[in-house]
RNA sequence: GGAGAGAUGGCAGAGUGGCCGAAUGCGCCCGCUUGCUAAGCGGGUGGAGGGCAACCUCCCCCGGGUUCGAAUCCCGGUCUCUCCGCCA
C-alpha cells in the first residue's frame, strides 16, 4: 500500500506507475475520497471537541443548566455520530482502492507488457548440449521409477504427483542442500504456518486481486500459502523493531499451494505447473533505505545463484519488466534455468524487493537512528522451489544410458551417491 | 467440541461510569550529586491522524452498542490460560 500523503502529492507519478505496471485503479478518486474524509473528520472532530469540553463542565453543573446542557450533548452527539458514520463508510471505500493502487516501479525496471518483454541481464552457463538424444523429465523419471501422475491425477485431480524413490529423496535433498547453504549464511531456518488468514494475504499484497490463485479454506476462512514469503513477511507484522534488530535475515521452508486459475491448457504436463510443491524462501526485513535495499537485493540474488551453481545448473537472470511486476514489486530479477524438454529457459526464482509497500500493510515498523518510527523495507527471494528444480536437474545431468549425474554438493545429501541408475 | 477465567503502556501491575492516555514499581533516556562496579536526587519516557505552530481528535485486544460522558456497562469477534472430550 502506498502512503495516502505520497498519493496526493504525487499523483501523476503514481499514476503514471500504475499505467507502466498495466494496472488498472483509480487515483482521482481516491484523492477525491481522500479530501472528502478529511474534510468530515474535521467536522466530526470539532463536535467531539466541543463534547469533550461540555463532559468536564457538566458534573459542576445542577438543576437547569444541567438537564440543559445534557439535551444540548444529545443532539450534538447525533450529528457527530452521523458524521462518524460518514467516515466509516468513505474511508473503507478509500482503503479498498489505496489497496489497489500498485507500487511505481524502479528506474531501472524496463518497460514492457509481459514476461516476453523481460530483458536478459546475464547466462552463467550456456544450453546443455548432448551428443544423444536427451529424454524430458518425464520420460526419465519414468526410467528411474521417480514420479507418479496418472494416480495422483485419479486421486487428486489435474496437476498433481507423487514422488517416489529416487524422485522423493532428490526432493528432500535439495531443498536441504537449499536450507543449510542459507543457514550457513546466517539466515535463520524456519517451518512456517502454512495456512493463513487473509489479513497476511492482504499484507503481502497477494490480496486483493490474487484470490483466486489461492485455496481458500471457507470454514475457517484460512487461506493455503502459495509461498513461505506470506508467513515470514508477516511474523513481526504489527511491531516496532529496534534498528539494531534490523536486518531480519530469515529463510522459511514450506508447502507452496496454487490454483493456477486462468492458466487451464499451459504447461499441463510433467512437474512445471502443479498446485503443490515445496520451496525455500528467503526474507529480509531492512530499513527504509533505497540503497539497502538494493544491497540485499543482489545479495538474496547472489545466494540464490549460488544454490543453482552447487547444483551445476546453466541458468540466466532477467530483469522482469514493468507488465510482468506485482503490484507490490518495486523491481524483480528472475532466474531462469535451462530446461531442454522446453528448449527453453524457464523460471524457478523470482527476487523481490518492496520498500515500504508489505510493511505498510503489516504495519511493520522501526525504530530509526533518530528515534524516529518508519516502516521497514521488505524483500525476497526463491531459495529452491521442487520439483520443479528437479526438471533441469535431471534434464540437464542425463546420460545417455538414462542415468542421472548427481552434483557433488548434492551427494552428502543422497548417501554419497554419484549418479542415479535407471531402476 | 463442552465448561470456566482472562486480555491495560517495553515489562510487571492498579484501576468497575466523569478527577484515566491511564497510579505504582521495574526498565530506558537526560541532568545533578557522590572518588571508586553501586547508590541518591530531579526531569523525561507509546502510537496514529488533522492544522502541521500553540492546538484538536483517536487508540487501555479488535469491531459495534448503551450513555451528556466508557479502560470501566452490553453485544459480536480474535487470542491466551484451566478443566473435560478427541487426536497426529
Amino acid at each position: 500500500m502506498l502512503d495516502l500523503k505520497f498519493v496526493r502529492a504525487n499523483p501523476e507519478l503514481v499514476k503514471a506507475g500504475a499505467l507502466k505496471k498495466r494496472i488498472a485503479c483509480e487515483v482521482d478518486r481516491v484523492l477525491e475520497l481522500d479530501l472528502e474524509v478529511r474534510q468530515l473528520k474535521t467536522e466530526s472532530e470539532t463536535k467531539k471537541a466541543e463534547q469533550n469540553r461540555a463532559t468536564k463542565e457538566i458534573p459542576a453543573l445542577t438543576g437547569e443548566a444541567k438537564a440543559a446542557a445534557i439535551q444540548a450533548m444529545k443532539q450534538l452527539g447525533v450529528e457527530q455520530k452521523a458524521l462518524d458514520q460518514q467516515v466509516r463508510e468513505k474511508e473503507a471505500e478509500l482503503r479498498e482502492l489505496l489497496l489497489r493502487i500498485p507500487n511505481p516501479p524502479g528506474e531501472e525496471v524496463p518497460d514492457g507488457a509481459d514476461d516476453t518483454e523481460n530483458v536478459e541481464l546475464r547466462r552463467e552457463g550456456e544450453p546443455t548440449v548432448f551428443d544423444f538424444e536427451p529424454k524430458d523429465h518425464i520420460e526419465l523419471g519414468q526410467l528411474h521409477d521417480m514420479f507418479d501422475f496418472e494416480r495422483a491425477t485419479r486421486i487428486a485431480g489435474s496437476r498433481t504427483y507423487f514422488l517416489k524413490n529416487a524422485g522423493a529423496l532428490l526432493e528432500l535433498s535439495v531443498l536441504r542442500l537449499a536450507l543449510d547453504h542459507m543457514t550457513a549464511k546466517g539466515y535463520a531456518p524456519m517451518l512456517v504456518p502454512n495456512l493463513v488468514r487473509r489479513e497476511a494475504m492482504e499484507g503481502t499484497a497477494y490480496f486483493p486481486g490474487g484470490e483466486d490463485q489461492a485455496y481458500c479454506t471457507e470454514r475457517d476462512e484460512l487461506y493455503l500459502i502459495g509461498t513461505a514469503e506470506v508467513p515470514l513477511t508477516s511474523f513481526h507484522a504489527g511491531e516496532i523493531l529496534e534498528l539494531a534488530d534490523l536486518p531480519k535475515k530469515v529463510c522459511g521452508w514450506s508447502n507452496c499451494f496454487r490454483r493456477e486459475a486462468g492458466a487451464a491448457g499451459r504447461d499441463t504436463r510433467g512437474l512445471y505447473r502443479i498446485h503443490q510443491f515445496q520451496k525455500i524462501e528467503q526474507v529480509i526485513v531492512c530499513e527504509a533505505d533505497e540503497e539497502v535495499s538494493k544491497a540485499f537485493h543482489a545479495e538474496i540474488l547472489r545466494n540464490s545463484e549460488e544454490v543453482l551453481q552447487m547444483l551445476e545448473l546453466p541458468y540466466r537472470v532477467v530483469n522482469v519488466c514493468s507488465g510482468d511486476l506485482g503490484s507490490g514489486q518495486i523491481q524483480k530479477f528472475d532466474i531462469e534455468t535451462w530446461m531442454p524438454s522446453r528448449g527453453n529457459w524457464g523460471e524457478t526464482h523470482s527476487a523481490s524487493r518492496f520498500h515500504e509497500f508489505q510493511a505498510r500493510r503489516l504495519n511493520l515498523r522501526y525504530r530509526d537512528a533518530e528515534g524516529k518510527v518508519r516502516f521497514c523495507h521488505t524483500l525476497n527471494n526463491t531459495v529452491i522451489a521442487s520439483p520443479r528444480v528437479l526438471i533441469p536437474l535431471l534434464e540437464n545431468h542425463q546420460r545417455a544410458d538414462g542415468s542421472i549425474y548427481l552434483p557433488k554438493a548434492l551427494r552428502p545429501y543422497l548417501g554419497g551417491r554419484e549418479l542415479l541408475e535407471p531402476r
